[in-house]
RNA sequence: CGGGAUGUAGCGCAGCCUGGUAGCGCGUUCGCUUGGGGUGCGAAAGGUCGUGAGUUCAAAUCUCGCCAUCCCGACCA
């Protein structure tokens, strides 16, 4: 293998490809469309999880579980939701093997077939809002704020690791609410929370906005989205939240008495974001070194690399490094210190490099002479020599700085790729160049669906902070309202 | 599901056209060397060439079938 990895400039997706292998987030498995995740990646998205729990508690939510299995005739009760996820859902129809009479290996037994197809969830909303019929009587049960941290699988034609897999990680929050006022507030502030973690956690900026009506999630009456820009300029759908009316509560019939003693039914709203995520976070940041990680997510924060020849030298430095250990640790910072004698110094500033640690302290014989340590940082590839004295506190101002640094990076990345385009000749060649345009649209979709043909871009999101002005559709010249995202998009 | 390509050592590949002892780089193991940016040298281990059939004295190589994977399209968080 080679030890430099493919540029960006050259071949943007096996550039995303090897940053993969090689900072042994995720693999291929042996099961087509599916991926293994590493320890270090599934560290990363365990920190995610762990903010992002967090931060659903911090907003009133609890975690259930509901089973991985979706009785066909459930997922058939919201019409407009079994249609859009009918051609990618993985059915179980046997419950039972047994030893081929006929030959080696195992046959499924047809005596075993079951009675009712089960569908492996490519969501929950189906069985979920099944359950809540049990659970929503009264308006003293609402709100009822529920998440659920599972698998699911969507049966993709093609996958791309981490952005598009068969099978994939999320989180599902599925609410139930009183009114429609608070259910859309709901949604909203979801998508909030969504875009403070994207951007606070991850150092992604987003755009936050509503889709258009081709985009919507299937069964919803309003889907929200945080969309993030990657480094080759197409748009990353980084996480949803979905108002879904009353549909999913009349045909599940989940009603509940009101103050004045009347039947409802609830209003509903769902939100979501994968593992997809990871994917957002490698081509938001990194770089032709390797991933490149905000603190924040950083499974390792900091790592202290010995440079030594005898026993005798690794003891010295370790008497000074281990105090320094304890005391980053006291402060909540996750550090390594690698004393591995199996590398070497050099083989090791490569490593961390490509697994994107952050901070990189290297210490030998000429600092212990000079009370010194070398601070390099990832973000900027650049190296300082610092004295060990008071490193501690200055280690834990130049995480705060790289988070900021590689946010701050990223949103002067989109701001530089984000254009106000007028004439169609305009939209087409900024949107082969790269990037989001920000153009008037006529609002149907027919237009939104001959401009995808013609030019692949489709509208990411038509976003909140769009002031209002009069301008004519960059397709078809009708008047126009306000602005709306387009993107090639992931 | 349409169009294209690939399958040879753990990984990346050459060999195939023109059939005749299975090779290279990285990695792995051992020894020495080196140690502030992927050290250098030497030795060694590791492959029923995706699979099944056929042609042939002889098949990684030619023919046919099957399987798998990747890329490009239609579909998608």
């Amino acid at each position: 293998m080679s030890k430099g990895i493919t540029k960006r400039s050259e071949n943007y997706s096996e550039w995303y490809n090897e940053i993969v292998k090689r900072a042994e987030l995720a693999e291929n498995s042996a099961v087509r469309g599916c991926m293994v995740i590493k320890p270090y990646g599934f560290a990363i998205w365990e920190k995610m999880q762990r903010a992002l729990d967090d931060m659903f508690k911090a907003t009133g939510h609890q975690n259930a579980y509901f089973p991985l299995f979706v009785p066909k005739s459930f997922l058939e009760k919201e019409e407009e939701h079994a249609e859009g996820f009918a051609k990618e859902c993985a059915v179980v129809t046997h419950y039972r093997l047994k030893v081929n009479p006929e030959g080696p290996g195992l046959i499924v037994d047809p005596n075993a077939r079951l009675e009712e197809e089960l569908i492996i969830r490519p969501t929950s909303e189906a069985v979920i809002w099944n359950t809540f019929k049990g659970w929503v009587q009264s308006w003293r049960d609402l709100p009822l704020l529920i998440n659920q941290w599972c698998n699911i699988v969507r049966w993709e034609m093609r996958t791309r690791i981490f952005l598009r897999t068969a099978e994939f990680l999320w989180q599902e929050g599925h609410t139930a609410h009183a009114t429609e006022q608070e259910a859309i507030e709901e949604t909203e502030r979801m998508l909030g929370v969504y875009a403070d973690f994207a951007e606070n956690w991850m150092a992604v900026p987003v755009v936050q906005g509503a889709k258009s009506p081709n985009e919507r999630f299937a069964g919803a009456l309003e889907t929200y989205s945080i969309e993030a820009m990657m480094q080759d300029g197409k748009a990353l759908q980084s996480g949803t939240s979905h108002f879904l009316g009353q549909n999913f509560a009349k045909a599940f019939d989940v009603k509940f008495t009101n103050k004045e003693g009347q039947l409802e039914y609830a209003w509903a709203t769902s939100w979501g974001v994968s593992t997809r995520l990871m994917g957002a976070l490698i081509m938001a940041h990194s770089d032709d070194n390797g991933l490149v990680l905000p603190p924040k997510l950083a499974p390792i924060q900091v790592v202290i690399v010995p440079i030594y020849k005898t026993p005798e030298d690794l003891a010295a430095i370790s008497e000074k490094v281990d105090p320094l250990i304890s005391e980053l640790k006291a402060k909540g910072i996750s550090v390594k210190y690698d004393d591995d004698d199996k590398q070497r110094s050099g083989w090791k500033f490569a490593e961390y490099e490509l697994k994107g640690v952050p901070v990189r302290l290297a210490i030998g014989a000429r600092d212990l002479q000079n009370g010194t340590v070398e601070v390099a940082r990832r973000d900027t590839l650049t190296k300082e020599t610092v004295a060990l004295d008071g490193i501690a506190g200055h280690i834990e101002n130049l995480l705060a700085e790289i988070q900021a640094n590689i946010f701050r990076k990223a949103l002067k990345f989109r701001e530089e790729h984000t254009f106000l385009v007028d004439t169609w000749d305009d939209f087409k060649a900024r949107i082969e160049e790269g990037g989001f345009v920000m153009a008037h649209w006529d609002g149907t979709g027919e237009t939104e669906e001959a401009i995808k043909t013609e030019t692949k871009a489709t509208i990411r999101c038509i976003p909140f902070n769009s002031v209002e002005e009069a301008g004519k559709c960059i397709y078809t010249g009708k008047d126009s309202a306000k602005r709306v995202l387009f993107a090639k998009a992931y």
